[in-house]
DNA sequence: ATAGGGTTAG
């Protein structure tokens, strides 16, 4: 038996890179615009005057003409409430004078200003109805209604909030109090007051105030907001009761909360119903629909949302952009983004901070670094500030492809701008990767102490990082050390610790071995007898069997392949192969690994894309047997044969997948060769393979 | 901004 032995070296993958994306460029866009507003510089800038030609009065301290039906209120109001201040003049302006309107937005901008910071002055007054009533005196004996929702809209505290809904029930008396009601819904939705916001609506109903659809669209995103999703259903199936049929608004109201419950199907036929009802849906509707596709992982139903929305004739707007580039980043699919950005662009639109933050996220996440690099410089110099979440994405992405340069960038950008993005541990923890995967022990250690002196205590992600480092470097030792270090800080290993150790384990010398065993039997004691009985040769493989499957059974989904890949690593460079195809066995059959061989009638290959170095070269064995073996039965062989090792993006193989398979086809004198024009495969034919095989398969020569 | 729904993540 041949032995192969792996040594995982985290090299810089960079040559991996996806192609960059070509983003239009500023001057096609506006060529774009150009196309359909030629002069757009000489719009008018004026366009609410109603009624051209007329002379109307406008004085500056009549109110605001209302836009209500109802005669407007004789003003008693206080007058600085009233009027712009330092302006007491009456005068004659002719309303197709831009002056006009401008004075008359202006008086009406103060006069906004002012309801706000009455809002402002209520909510952080004692809540009671005399000092609520006293702020509110301001408004006078006879408040319009208007002011009345434009107060409580700005307002933010549900007691003073209540308050001030009694004072104006006192001083108006509108048949339509179902509005103050509604604006009232929406202060106790701000402050996520479930209670607050119910007992109104109980009110209601108990006074016979009619609710109407923006009563229920309020309450049912009130429930969603106070992720109690069952209230929103329960109203929604009220509606009924009180003559109400759902628009279109509480449609999208309640999808959105029957997509955030979980109950993906409902919120589906809503969706279906509401488009059965409606001619039009509007933007914000899909949107809400391809966010429901998107966070159930149904990605090709966001897609396909959106298609429709095409084909139904509603332009998408840019939130449905940012949800649906979002959607494809999430799903892992990055050139879906590009095109879609495209579109987004041609359509004439520009990218804001949610955009650019869902471009980062894809990219990141797809590990494309030079669409993700060149995202975040185009962030940085158009101003627009990243957080530190976005931060930690981009270097998680740096860590894992080994971009130490553009990491540090990141960094020392993140240390100028602390008040958005000051470095937590998320990222020290980036960095310690970073530093671990090129060796650079030193700075690894430095970065540490760095994140400890900012007043961060080690956790769990750090110390794995660092132990990571500690084992690449083989310093054994502190791998130890960093471990009792975590113990005495109170930091139960997790499953994903367990699996940084057993990592060290494949690339630990073979007498230090033991001390990374302890280790793990103190993690993890089912896993370090576990990992005791592998390296024993005395213990019999049957045994091995057994022990492994009950472990496997039990432990968390996402850590088995890591496991297995280690764990098989581990035997591989033990020279212990018929152990490791034990394992493999034991994973095929468990689904651990699933699809590693396929079959054609032109060709048969195997698949080790997402298999560790010993983990794919066990699996090269297997295959290389069951091919012998073919050939015994009489079976024939297809015109083709190929190994895919990937194009080496990801964690474990790097390059290193695809040159240990090469070194090792020629150990064999296998006469596969590495594919030209299909990057990650090695090929052969069935004319070169035949006489290969039959070779191999006198008893004289040894196996792999 | 002037009663209701939609882009926040590792």
């Amino acid at each position: 038996m041949a032995s192969i032995h792996i040594s995982c070296t985290c090299s810089t993958a960079a040559a991996a890179a996806a192609p960059s994306s070509s983003l239009l460029q500023d001057g096609r866009r506006r060529a774009f615009l150009f196309a359909f507003f030629p002069s757009s510089s000489h719009l008018p800038t004026v366009t609410h005057c109603k009624r051209p030609g007329s002379l109307a009065r406008v004085s500056l301290q009549d109110p605001v003409p209302q836009t209500s039906a109802d005669p407007p209120a004789e003003s008693q109001a206080s007058p600085e409430l009233r009027a712009a201040p330092a302006v007491r003049s009456t005068i004659w302006v002719n309303p197709n004078n831009p002056r006009a309107s401008r004075l008359r937005q202006q008086s009406s901008e103060s006069r906004y200003a002012r309801l706000a910071q009455l809002a402002e002055t209520l909510d952080s007054c004692n809540p009671t109805e005399l000092e609520v009533a006293e702020k509110l005196s301001v408004l006078g004996e006879k408040p319009s209604e208007q002011e009345a929702v434009i107060v409580l809209n700005n307002m933010g505290n549900p007691e003073t909030a209540l308050l001030s809904l009694r004072w104006f029930q006192e001083k108006i008396r509108v048949k339509k109090d179902v509005i103050l009601y509604n604006v009232t819904l929406k202060v106790m939705r701000k402050c996520r007051s479930w209670d607050g916001a119910e007992s109104l609506l109980k009110e209601m109903l108990e006074k016979g105030v009619e609710p109407d659809n923006v009563t229920f669209s309020t309450i049912i995103s009130s429930a969603r907001v106070c992720n109690l999703p069952e209230k929103a259903v329960q109203w929604f199936e009220r509606m009924g009761e009180f003559d109400c049929r759902p628009d279109d608004v509480t449609y999208s109201a309640m999808i959105d909360a029957y997509g955030r419950s979980g109950n993906v199907d409902m919120a589906m036929k809503l969706y279906d119903q509401a488009r059965e009802e409606k001619r039009r849906l509007d933007p914000v509707t899909f949107s809400t629909v391809i966010k429901v596709y998107s966070t159930s992982n149904n990605f090709d139903g966001a897609l396909n949302v959106y298609e429709e929305m095409k084909a139904l004739g509603v332009k998408p707007n840019l939130i449905t952009y940012n949800t649906l580039l979002d959607a494809m980043g999430r799903a892992g699919r990055p050139w879906q983004v590009k095109t879609i950005y495209r579109e987004m662009e041609s359509n004439g639109f520009s990218p804001n901070r949610a955009t650019y933050a869902a471009l980062v996220r894809a990219y990141s996440r797809a590990r494309y670094p030079e669409d993700a690099l060149r995202v975040y410089r185009e962030m940085k110099g158009k101003g627009i500030e990243l957080n530190v979440v976005l931060c930690n994405t981009l270097l998680a992405m740096c860590a894992d492809l080994g971009y130490v340069d553009e990491a540090m960038e990141i960094f020392q950008e993140m240390k100028r701008s602390p008040e958005l993005c000051k470095p937590d541990s998320w990222t020290y923890s980036s960095l310690i990767t970073i530093y671990s995967c090129s060796g650079q022990v030193e700075e690894a250690e430095s970065i540490f102490t760095e994140m400890v002196a900012s007043g961060f205590e080690p956790n769990i992600f750090v110390l794995t990082s660092l132990i990571q480092c500690y084992g690449k470097a083989k310093k054994i030792d502190n791998v130890v050390e960093t471990f009792d270090r975590m113990l005495k800080l109170d930091i139960t290993p997790d499953d994903r610790f367990c699996g940084c150790l057993l990592n060290v384990l494949t690339e630990a010398p073979v007498e230090e071995l033991g001390k990374v065993i302890e280790c793990i039997s103190r993690a993890n004691p089912a896993l370090g007898s576990l990992v005791k009985q592998l390296v024993d040769e005395k213990v019999e493989d049957k045994v091995i069997k057994v022990q492994a499957e009950e472990l496997f059974t039990n432990i968390g989904k996402e850590v088995k392949k890591a496991y297995c890949n280690c764990l098989i690593d581990l035997c591989v460079n033990l020279d212990m192969l018929e152990r490791a195809c034990v394992l493999l066995d034991m994973a095929l059959r468990l689904g651990i690994y699933s699809g590693l061989q396929s079959k054609s009638t032109t060709q048969w290959s195997l698949h080790v894309r997402s298999l560790s170095l010993g983990a794919a070269l066990t699996a090269l064995h297997v295959w290389m047997n069951d091919l012998s073996r073919a050939l015994e039965n009489g079976e024939d062989l297809p015109p083709l044969l190929g190994i895919n090792t990937g194009h080496g993006k990801h964690r474990y193989s790097e390059k290193g997948l695809a040159s240990v398979f090469e070194s090792q086809l020629r150990k064999l004198n296998a006469p596969f060769h590495e594919a030209p024009d299909k990057v990650g495969w090695f090929l052969t034919t069935k004319v070169a393979a035949k006489p290969w095989l039959e070779s191999r398969n006198s008893p004289t020569v040894a196996a792999v």
